[in-house]
DNA sequence: TTGCACACGTTATAGCATAACGCAATTGAT
DNA sequence: ATCAATTGCGTTATGCTATAACGTGTGCAA
């Protein structure tokens, strides 16, 4: 799925993730965008719902956060699996891939013949600026 | 860390967990065990931070739930990283090792000076018996 | 023009997790 | 023995995360 042209709310959403640091969350992306006219988590979670499908926004499982994908332009489903390390003293994150763990966790997941929706990979630890 | 004699509120909901078919949720323990004079939720949290540390239950990222170890009697944290493939119609849970993955991961970790923490693999999907 | 799909706005509610307080039991050093 | 530190426990309150359900408007195709 390639991103079409993206409405107000989702360009709006996706601007601030872009502009982010870091990660954030539904409720702090609400809190960014009331001068915008946000009123309500749905409009957050909408937008993103959308940003997710088109593969411009990652989901952080294990901290319920957003990320914009850090490849702009691409559709990063096309790149396989994309797992993070995430820095739980600055909240940074760094995004990456790895054919070879793709390769041994579908080879896994065909061993068993589980159909995979979703894959989930997140390394949460300390950055090398941060463990000084 | 290996799992020293447990206390009651701990017994119980690791006893919860063990029984159970799939995962559960926080809430969904906090239910079952009313009956045992469990009353609030942190009654359950503060026990499944204790069998957490100690490596008999697991915590699922992508669902909130947790679940009890695959391995009875041993530490699974020293089976590497462990990962689970959940199946999003029944809600069961397989939970597997995979050196290769772990190696992969920790090369990359060692390249970046990532100092991991906790690394969380979890696949979404349909298990072969629903996938029908 | 009618029907459909989609984005949007609003209110309400459900579900997940922890803060802050105080009490009781255990342990271990003095 | 006693005191201090630690740990587990119970309770109340609160905060954070996510979705249900309803209605509106717009654009487009049959």
């Amino acid at each position: 799925m390639n991103a079409p042209q993206l409405t107000r709310n989702q360009s709006l959403v996706f601007d601030v993730l872009e502009k982010a640091e870091g990660p954030l969350s539904a409720y702090t992306i609400l809190d960014k965008l009331r001068d915008q006219g946000f009123r309500a988590p749905l409009q957050v979670y909408r937008a993103l719902e959308k940003l997710l499908e088109f593969g411009v926004v990652h989901r952080l499982e294990s901290i319920n956060s957003f990320v914009a994908c850090a490849h702009p332009g691409e559709d990063c489903h096309s790149h396989g699996i994309v797992a993070f390390a995430i820095c739980e003293s600055c909240g940074q994150v760094i995004e990456f891939h790895d054919h070879e763990v793709d390769h041994r966790l579908m080879g896994w997941v065909r061993s068993q013949k589980f159909k995979p929706a979703k894959t989930t990979i997140e390394i949460r630890g300390t950055c090398e600026a941060c463990a000084a």
